[in-house]
DNA sequence: GTCTATAGCTGGATAGAC
DNA sequence: GTCTATCCAGCTATAGAC
């Protein structure tokens, strides 16, 4: 009691009860340490030792918590896939509202687009758009199955869309395009400094709204204009 | 020797030199597998001991050649990253001699695609090209820096060659573009099954023709007609 | 150059007190 | 629900015989 008596009242009172928390709370800051070490490390890269000490909870609670690591990665998904669907469909839905074949098909490749770009951008959902990023574009992490199980549903709706909006094209030129337009996406995502070193600066992945103008009007042009004929 | 004399001839002389091979054969081998490993794996998922197994020699020796695991996964790119830059290099050349504009833009198009996506689709080059669109995309990566060394000079002349082809775009503009083709091919290099499920087996990765044909067209599209104004 | 054996760590996961 | 202590499997790298 000598060393805490010694203290002013105020740090008595914080060492008295140093982790207090909550269990949700605890997930909660379980799930943004581990968003953040899986953002920047990769799965492989992480130990769930750093995680627990970046939370500050102790290791056991993770897999008290999340079961694995595997659990708790997966978790991450399971909280935050259901954002980015949403915003699609929502973003198909109003591409569907339009006339023009021509709008319409600018408004799909912003459905697509725009909450991945959008979300990248914003400090607080950065992590899980380079995590999204990379599970997209990662042989391994495809075993998992995640991007299978939460975006292949969203992925066709986005393919019925472009039908919609090119209706005189074959379907193998509508999914080469939606590759396409993926992997530029997905690229600009997972990106931590080439872009900006190649173009000394010039182009930001961090400001969604210049990279989605630009991706946006090229795709939609590459879309519009690039026609492949059937090879035979 | 009591061992030995017990076995009957054809044995002990298979035994008496069990894996006698060239030290550069050794090295070929070593390198072989852990192409073939890293492709699947990513560089933290795979062991040397796995890459030793897989390669039938001991693990010492890969640390005898390679210095390390790094060594290792570096090695790999000093002997291949030449073949695609070289061919790159000289894509370009031919694309130089093209005077009108428009061929000349496709062409700078083939010469970045063309190299990685032909690699991609024969059988014993594809682990590099696996390799390599992980490298490109993954940030962790990054940090190692083998694509800045092996890769960011040849990106300028690709960017320079676009300037020429396209002469009264922004420079922003090119970036963008050079971007969003680099995003494309890379997500086709790397998959391992997602496009084909998605498309229905209509798009192939392995196809090397047909995959090369419909992103040249979209992409030549996309940088012929996608024009950005600046933004302010 | 090759190989065996092992040093020296770090990993995920858990048992069991609280 | 929380936390400490620990198990043990796996890792990279190397020492030292051949």
């Amino acid at each position: 009691m000598g060393k805490a008596a010694k203290s002013n009242p105020d740090r008595s009172v914080e060492q008295s009860e140093p982790t207090q928390r909550s269990a949700a709370a605890t997930r909660t800051r379980i799930l943004e340490s581990a968003e953040a070490e899986f953002a920047v490390h990769g799965f492989d890269g992480v130990s769930v030792r750093q995680i627990a000490l970046r939370a500050e909870v102790p290791v056991a609670l993770i897999n008290y918590h999340f079961g694995s690591k595997d659990g708790l990665y997966r978790a991450i998904f399971v909280a935050r896939a259901p954002m980015i669907v949403d915003e699609r469909i929502a973003g198909l839905r109003l591409a569907y509202m339009e006339t023009d074949p021509d709008r319409m098909l600018e408004l799909v490749i912003k459905a697509v687009l725009v909450p991945n770009l959008h979300m990248r951008s914003v400090e607080k959902n950065s992590n899980y758009a380079r995590i999204l990023a990379r599970e997209v574009a990662d042989p391994k992490a495809m075993e998992r199955g995640i991007i299978q199980e939460f975006f292949d549903p969203v992925a066709h709706k986005v393919i019925e869309a472009l039908k919609k909006a090119l209706p005189d094209r074959r379907i193998e030129e509508l999914h080469w395009g939606y590759q396409m337009m993926l992997g530029a996406m997905v690229y600009v995502m997972a990106d931590i400094g080439r872009i900006r070193r190649l173009s000394d600066g010039r182009c930001d992945p961090d400001n969604d709204i210049e990279a989605t103008r630009h991706l946006v009007t090229m795709l939609h042009a590459a879309l519009k204009y690039g026609r492949v004929p059937a090879a035979d």
